[in-house]
DNA sequence: TTAACATGTAATTCAAGTAGTTACAAGTCG
DNA sequence: CGACTTGTAACTACTTGAATTACATGTTAA
C-alpha cells in the first residue's frame, strides 16, 4: 500500500503557511487548500506541532511556523505525521519455520538490508527542505501564470 | 502502512529454492517454511513467474529458479510482486483547491520530488542480489550452529 | 483410463489502516 | 456572555493484506 497522504498534506499545510503568512490560517481555511475537512487538518497539524515544526493553541485561530523553511524537510514531516517509530517500512512475514535454515534466519538477514534501503529514501527525503518545495510552488505558479497571460 | 510482505515472502521463496534446490519445492512444502497457506505461495511464485524468475507450471509439482542468483536483485522481486508499476509509493492527497497557489502546484512540485526518493530506495534494493541473501543465510546459520556446539 | 497429486485462481472472511464526517468539550477573546 | 477555534473521540465507508476454502485444470504413474 502506498505511504498515507498525511505526508503530502503535511508538506502542502507547511508551504501554506508561509505563502499565506500574511493571513491567519484556521484549520477552516486549510482545509479548503487541501480539500479535505478542518478536522482531519487539525489532527495533522497536531502532528506537525508534536514535532516542533508548527505552533497551534487551543482556541487560538491559526497555525504559524515554528522554524525557518531551510531548517524543515521533508523528512521531518515524514516522520512527524508516519507513525513509523514503531513500524517500518517494509514488512516482514512473521513466524517462518525455524526448523528451515531459511525460516530460522530470513528476518535477521533481510532487516539491516532494508534498513539500508530505508535509510536511502530518508536521506533523499531530508535533503528537500520544505524552502525548496515553496520555491518550486512559486516557479511554478510564476510559468503557469505567464503562459496564461501571452496565450490571451 | 508497510510495503507488504509479499516482497520478503518472495524473497524467502527464492532463497529456499536455491538451498533446497535438491528436493522438489511445492507449494505446500515452501508454505511450511514461511509458515503460511499454500494458495498464497502460489500467488507469489505466480508473480515471480511472469518476472522471470522462477520456472513453475500447472500440474507439475516443484518451482525451480529461472535465472542464476547474481541476476536477481532485491529490486526484481519488488517489482514482481509489488503492484507499484501502477500505484506510486507516496500518496499524494488529490483535488487540492486549484484556486490556491498551493493546491495547484503541490501535486506538480512533489511528484519529482517523490519519484527521486523512490529511485533512491530502488537503487538500494538493486544494489542486492538473491545470491547475497542466500550467501547471509548460510553465514548466520552457520554462526548460530557454531555457537549451539560450543555451548555443549 | 483412472486415481492421486500439484498448480492456478476465484470467492470468502477477517483484520487493519486511511480518510471523511459529525459532534462536542475546552480554550480564547472581543 | 457569546462567537469562534482547536483538540478529540466516535462512527462510517472504503481499500488492502492475508488466511482460508474450494475447485477447475493439468500431469504422472499405476
Amino acid at each position: 500500500m502506498s505511504i498515507s497522504t498525511r505526508f503530502s498534506v503535511g508538506i502542502h499545510i507547511l508551504s501554506l503557511l508561509e505563502l499565506n503568512k500574511e493571513s491567519v490560517n484556521t484549520s477552516d481555511y486549510m482545509a479548503k487548500s487541501v480539500n479535505t475537512n478542518p478536522a482531519l487538518i487539525r489532527k495533522i497539524t497536531g502532528m506537525l506541532k508534536m514535532a516542533g515544526l508548527v505552533n497551534v493553541r487551543p482556541g487560538i485561530a491559526g497555525a504559524t511556523l515554528a522554524k525557518g523553511l531551510s531548517d524543515m524537510t521533508l523528512l521531518d514531516v515524514y516522520h512527524a505525521v508516519n507513525v513509523t517509530s514503531d513500524k517500518e517500512l517494509f514488512g516482514i512475514h512473521e513466524n517462518p519455520n525455524p526448523a528451515c535454515p531459511v525460516g530460522r534466519n530470513i528476518q535477521s538477514s533481510l532487516e539491516p538490508i532494508f534498513s539500508v534501503a530505508e535509510l536511502a529514501l530518508e536521506k533523499a527525503l531530508g535533503a528537500v527542505t520544505i524552502e525548496d518545495v515553496v520555491k518550486e510552488i512559486i516557479e511554478k505558479d510564476k510559468r503557469s501564470n505567464s503562459r496564461k497571460d501571452s496565450a490571451i
